[in-house]
RNA sequence: GGGUCGGUGGGUGAGUGGCUAAUACCACCAGACUGUAAAUCUGGCGCCUUCAAGGCUACGUAGGUUCGAAUCCUACCCGGCCCA
């Protein structure tokens, strides 16, 4: 029997909280339009949006009509959602560059697709309300009362950190997006993660206020470890979907290295796998279980960087993890001159110019820790240097604990 | 605008003149055990250093008091609460 989308995302994991079930399930019976948003906060989108990333493309497979939003215009107020105090203004020439990169890298994930793909900027609109307009024909919908009842709100009253009008205009501009794209796109479902479950259901009660029509809202699960913790970050910060700010094989790494726990849900929700699979991976007991990680992390690595990256940066951990040696050519490399390896290269100034270190103390400790290897082997000095019979084909191997490695490359001249 | 309370390291949050580079917890890093997993245990977690006894910078910003300040004073910036 014909199993309906609408299922197929529930068994996947991608609903958290839908606006009304039904009506969602009857709407998707025939192709639509949907939107998501991303707020230009950063120069990169990063593994946060790749759930509703994964939703969208699913959705897109099905037939339905993806509307891609940057947030140029919101990203000029700053969303306040699961913010502990009131986040700074970025600069407009911030969120401009932001939106730019946002716009192209959500692009690139999408081009793919076969669907129609439309990516749109909200400040082309939002920019050009005008203040009273807005406020008799928008904001008069909009009670204060229930916008400070939510948690988000609530939370930062009762923690006595403030709020300030800016902040609580968000709600409204987003809302207002929704009812912009449902008149001009014919836009009925906006998704999201499930911190935006607040914004998002403003949105549909404004499209039923003003145009009496029913609108829906989606939101999935964040994604966290099974002890709650957000997924995604790691010692630099967020993993990026930008190859730039983490590169694919640091990428896959991060996949490769998740708990057992978080396998099946992860399969589920980011990569394309049909379901028997990710059931029968997940399965898989003991070591075994690294097969199914090793798929995971490919299959995630290239939908956001391709296949090229994600296989190269597979056979880079295969070679530098499996037990033949091999080729080192995925991970990170650094390039010396002949006159600085001729100079004689300290381990403390490399672990500091491959990164593999964040500062000399850092490097130092690492060392003194036992954590820092060359070539494979221990370090056990700080005052280690390395020479021309270190660099055994022009290149010397770095590691920094059981996982992080960096190759250093002496330039042929 | 007036009054009052507050702004501490990636986060939460102690500290109210020297014993404080700053308690604790989380996050993070390394070691051990493993399966590039989890849990657990151990160590670390500002920067620089010839690593040791050292030096430098840091507790909203700028000055000041003091032998000595995150801690006291002044001004300013930002925020909470009350009043307008």
């Amino acid at each position: 029997m014909h199993t309906s989308l609408y299922q197929t995302l529930a068994t996947r994991g991608f609903i958290h909280s839908v606006s009304n079930t039904d009506g969602l399930r009857a709407a998707l019976e025939r192709p639509c339009t949907f939107y998501v948003g991303f707020d230009p906060t950063a120069p990169s989108l990063h593994t946060g949006h790749l759930i509703p990333l994964a939703l969208a493309a699913h959705l897109a497979e099905a037939g339905h009509h993806p509307v891609l939003l940057a947030g140029g215009g919101t990203g000029l107020i700053g969303d306040p959602t699961d913010r502990a105090e009131t986040r700074d203004l970025l600069s407009a020439e911030r969120v401009a560059a932001n939106t730019r990169a946002v716009r192209q890298q959500v692009d690139r994930l999408f081009e793919n697709e076969q669907a129609d793909v439309a990516i749109v900027d909200n400040a082309a609109w939002l920019t050009q309300l005008r203040y009273l307009e807005f406020l008799r024909d928008i904001g008069r919908h909009f009670s204060v009362n229930e916008i400070l009842a939510t948690e988000t709100y609530r939370a930062r009253l009762e923690s006595g950190q403030g709020l300030n009008f800016v902040e609580i205009n968000y709600r409204l501009l987003q809302a207002y997006d929704f009812l912009h794209l449902f008149r001009e796109h014919g836009c009925i479902l906006q998704i999201g993660g499930s911190d935006q479950w607040a914004n998002i259901l403003a949105g549909v009660d404004l499209i039923r206020r003003i145009e009496g029509e029913e609108a829906f809202g989606l939101v999935t699960p964040l994604l966290t470890t099974s002890t709650g913790q957000k997924m995604g970050k790691t010692a630099s910060g967020a993993l990026w979907l930008d190859p730039e700010l983490t590169s694919p094989y640091d990428f896959y790494q991060y996949w490769i290295n998740i708990e057992d726990a978080s396998v099946e849900r992860t399969l589920a929700l980011l990569t394309p796998l049909p379901m028997d699979e990710v059931r029968a991976l997940a399965a898989l007991r003991g070591a075994e279980i690294r097969t199914a990680k090793e798929r995971l992390a490919y299959e995630i690595t290239a939908r956001v960087h391709g296949n090229e990256a994600a296989a190269a940066a597979r056979d880079g951990a295969r070679a530098l993890f499996g037990r033949d040696g091999g080729s080192s050519a995925a991970a990170p490399q650094t390039r010396v001159t002949q006159e600085q390896l001729a100079a004689g290269l300290g381990i403390v100034d490399l672990l500091l110019t491959t990164g593999l270190a964040g500062s000399r103390s850092a490097a130092r400790r690492l060392i003194t820790q036992g954590g820092a290897y060359a070539n494979e082997q221990r370090v056990n000095s700080p005052d280690v240097v390395f020479d021309a019979d270190a660099f055994q084909g022009g290149e010397l191997l770095l590691r920094s604990g059981k996982k992080r490695y960096h190759r250093v490359l002496v330039d042929e001249d």
